[in-house]
RNA sequence: GCCAGCGUGGCGGAAUUGGUAGACGCGUCAGACUCAAAAUCUGAUGGGGUUCGCUCCGUGUCGGUUCGAGUCCGACCGCUGGUACCA
């Protein structure tokens, strides 16, 4: 057990006994029973409804709906919900018709797993984790709107899931291929790139291997311009802008044709550096490029050259990539290509460095000018011919693109490389052996699993009719059995779906033609449900469209989304995807999902290492809420560190929280209505108003509550405070601790809730009246400090500190140079 | 390797456009209350020196620009995240 876990169960935090009497009832702060009546009220009157089409102006906040996992809530729920909690709280007092809804990803192989293991059914599973869950928020005291709810696992949202991949097929942006995969011999699943780094499954550790399977693929290539286009106007942090751009992987460049020499064959290569042309020297295929099949009777080495193939086919994409550092490969005996520029007659080899799946699969090698050609050349002793002008490349492939000049390139000497990029194409346009060409990182979205607890794909097998789909009228296609028997959740052998060993779902008769007919088996990603949410999240029950498009109309775009860095790429990328694509077809009022990305930062264990299991570092948030309050909760979370950062747990910071909550309880006895506040601390209240309201909106929760700290200490300093001031620091807090919010305002005599009473706005005119404190320099040292009225001329303030005794004292016996005046802020006296 | 972010007290972290470095919180120390402890309240708390008036040094390292640099520029070191024979 680390030292942070345990002491929040030792050492215990005596709540202070602190006694009014009101109408002689001992009052002292009881989270327990003041989170526990504020809940109820707020969820039984439905405080958080957001209404359809309602004249106020509308807000949409949305936040990642959790996988409801069997271990509940983790502090990372907390953190991420909590920062557009507070924005949802705040833009109701200020007037919005806020939309902050809340459901669930629940398809998934964790609950499936445990199922099989268990063997209770994941239908039960899924069920009681959601209780659960909502139980767990209902805590935590979160404003969402509980009556939208929706849960990818219900049948009546997966039909609109497989209704969208209909529309993707009808269009043709869904197809099958016989492909290598990724596979987890472990889980018995396909993964895809992203879900097998390191050769490594991302669900269970093991090793990923190589098959071939026939595979579902959406076709997000064909968006991807646009997905990297829709960036402009999305508001978020330059980073998570560039994860998206990276992951896209645009390089513009030209696609070149190179004949094959011996064959009626010709290799197309693509390369982002077309000036380099002259120094190509030899050719790189990847080993599974169909040329060796296609020209096999010309290659005198045809064993060897197949033999590598084998190696490579062999090796996993782990070793491909990560260990093999060194390059091999195999010449092909009997073929050679022409450089269409310099006529010359180069050699072709096979290199698993050239990789079939980018590009067309081979390239133009021009090692004189790119480090992985030149180290494959100096590895075979090939020539290395230099075209570019300006490295050593006796040393090292020289590869800047800024200073360098062509040499030894006929038409293109003397040119810049941004030229000679441009000149090229334009001679190889001319000559029709080659075009202008854009290539992309980002390949197709393999859409499949082979397990029980996914969407099942809506299409039909035909002998007569091939791929059919089901009737849009016919789904939702179900899930075969009913929630007692889990025997069908058994994966199937060699790596088949579960479904495919269901008689009863695979035997179907064809749409089309009527004939028997079998069912696809395979079920949809993870990726699936959550693409989507947030628009049922709009019209949660209808069962006529996916939702309502007046509804749609009313609240999209989402004006915040908040979720995990983690899910920049992959989640975000793939739900705008599937949201251009319903744009496309009419079914969406708007081009892009989301106004607004913002991403919180993790939260590490007390030891500063990631939360694990096995580290044992793991914090319970219940625990939390339990032992000090869900107030105090929310709290320590947003003050703990700058959001967007990652930030170790302490349990003494918690403390702190609650320290600071005591506080604010016990402002209550100092409040008197008869009581006039004097102008400095309202013109504190008044900075407080201002910093807490720009805090929020720049996700600097941390620094807003010590904005509201601050004001407070200030408060309690006085035996007074007006009825006034304490109502405004409670809409303050608000925000962050609801329910002490409430009970106070209510303690003081107030009736109505505070989820829209009026955020507090600032009076600028007390602001003005503030004194500031000017510094006075000599030489940039400070050597005194002035308090003065705000805005004073220039002159004035350069006479104060000619004035000042410390700076006379400094500047004795010297030169006066020239006097510096920043207004507001300080005198330089530079003297010599 | 490439891209991005970060580096500030014992700790988490603050510092508009370059303008009082260390807000706020934790911890620690001292005092008050108590028989005592806890809790609470008050005060101190970057380091060195000091005649207790002050003074010098200090934001990863080295250099630069400036009246003035945590902030800008150049070079480097370290950490975190993303990505990778991407042609």
């Amino acid at each position: 057990m680390n030292k942070g876990g345990t002491a929040a169960q030792s050492s215990l935090f005596e709540i202070r006994t602190f006694f009014i009497h009101k109408g002689g009832i001992p009052m002292k702060y009881n989270p327990k029973a003041i989170e526990a009546k504020w809940q109820k009220h707020w969820y039984e009157s439905g405080a958080f409804s957001a209404e359809d089409f309602s004249d106020k102006p509308k807000y949409y906040s949305l936040v990642e709906f959790p996988y409801p996992s069997g271990s509940g809530m983790h502090v990372g729920h907390i953190r991420a919900y909590t920062s557009l909690e507070i924005v949802s709280r705040k833009r109701r007092m200020e007037g919005y018709n806020v939309l902050f809804p809340i459901g669930f990803d629940a398809f998934g192989l964790p609950t499936e797993n445990y199922a099989m293991q268990q063997k209770i059914h994941p239908r039960k599973i899924t069920d009681e984790n959601i209780g659960i869950f909502t139980d767990q928020l209902k805590r935590a005291g979160f404003s969402f709107d509980f009556d939208r709810t929706v849960d990818t696992t219900d049948p009546g949202y997966y039909k609109w899931t497989q209704w969208i991949f209909l529309q993707l097929f009808k269009k043709d942006l869904a197809y099958r291929s016989k492909t290598h995969v990724n596979y987890c011999p472990s889980c018995k699943v396909v993964l895809s790139n992203e879900e097998s780094q390191g050769g490594k499954c991302d669900r269970c550790g093991e090793t990923v291997v190589q098959k071939e399977k026939d595979v579902w693929f959406l076709k997000i290539t064909e968006y991807a311009d646009r997905l990297l286009e829709g960036l402009k106007d999305l508001d978020t942090l330059p980073r998570i802008k560039r994860e998206q751009e990276n992951w896209i992987g645009k390089s513009v460049g030209a696609e070149i044709v190179f004949p094959v020499n011996e064959a009626d064959e010709s290799l197309n290569v693509f390369t982002t550096r077309p000036d380099t042309l002259f120094g190509a020297t030899f050719m790189v295929i990847a080993p599974e490029h169909p040329l060796i099949e296609k020209a096999a009777d010309h290659i005198k080495n045809l064993d060897a050259v197949r033999q590598y193939r084998k190696d490579a086919q062999l090796k996993s994409e782990f070793e491909r990539t990560e260990l093999s550092k060194d390059k091999t490969g195999v010449k092909l005996e009997g073929l050679t290509a022409k450089n269409p520029l310099s006529d010359e007659d180069i050699p072709i080899f096979i290199a698993d460095y050239v990789m079939m799946g980018y590009g067309t699969g081979a390239i133009m090698a021009v090692p004189a000018h790119d480090a992985r050609d030149y180290e494959f050349a100096k590895t075979y002793g090939l020539s290395v011919r230099e075209v570019i002008q300006g490295g050593d490349i006796e040393k090292e492939a020289y590869t800047d693109v800024e200073e360098g000049v062509l040499i030894n390139s006929g038409f293109l000497n003397g040119l810049s490389v941004a030229e000679a990029i441009e000149k090229t194409i334009e001679h190889v346009v001319e000559e029709g052996i080659g075009e202008k060409a854009v290539n992309f990182k980002m390949k197709d979205w393999a859409f499949n699993r082979q397990r029980y607890w996914g969407e099942p794909i809506p299409i039909v097998h035909c002998d007569a009719c091939g791929m059919v789909p089901v009737p849009e009228e016919d789904l939702p296609v179900e899930l075969p059995g009913t929630d007692q028997d889990i025997r069908n959740i058994e994966p199937g052998a060699e790596g088949e779906s579960p479904l495919a060993s269901i008689d009863a779902f695979v035997h179907t008769t064809c749409p089309k033609c009527g004939k028997a007919a079998r069912r696809e088996t395979d079920t949809m990603p993870q990726w699936a449900g959550s693409s989507w949410y947030f628009l049922r999240y709009t019209d949660p029950g209808n069962d006529e469209a996916l939702a309502d498009y007046e509804k749609l109309q009313y609240w999209l775009p989402v004006d915040w989304y908040n979720g995990g860095m983690e899910h920049v790429t992959r989640h975000v990328i793939y739900s705008r995807f599937w949201h251009q694509f319903l744009y496309d077809i009419g079914v969406v009022p708007t081009k892009e999902p989301y106004k607004k990305r913002t991403a919180q930062g993790l939260i590490l264990g007390p030891d500063g290492d990631k939360m694990s299991k096995s580290k044992g570092n793991v914090v319970n948030p219940m625990e939390t809420i339990d032992f000090y309050g869900a107030d105090t909760l929310r709290l320590y979370i947003l003050f703990i560190g700058d959001y967007e950062q990652p930030t170790p747990w302490s349990e003494t910071g918690v403390k702190g929280s609650r320290r600071f909550l005591e506080r604010v309880w016990k402002l209550q006895h100092n409040v008197d209505a008869a009581h006039e506040d004097d102008k400095a601390l309202l013109i504190e209240l008044n900075k407080t108003i201002k910093g807490v309201d720009e805090d929020i909106e720049n996700t600097k929760f941390n620094t807003a509550i010590s904005k509201l700290m601050t004001f407070v200490n200030e408060a309690l300093q006085r035996e007074k405070i007006s009825k006034t001031t304490f109502e405004t620091l409670l809409r303050l807090l608000n925000p962050f601790a609801p329910h002490m919010a409430e009970e106070l305002n209510e303690l003081i005599g107030n009736t109505q809730s505070l989820v829209h009473a009026p955020f507090p706005t600032v009076d600028e005119t007390l602001l003005e009246e503030e004194k500031v404190t000017i510094v006075l320099q000599v030489n940039g040292k400070v050597r005194d400090k002035v308090d003065t009225a705000k805005d004073q001329e220039k002159d004035a303030l350069e006479q104060i500190a000619l004035e000042s005794e410390r700076v006379k004292q400094f500047t004795e016996g010297k030169t006066i140079h020239k006097v510096i005046v920043v207004p507001n802020k300080l005198v330089n006296v530079v003297a010599k």
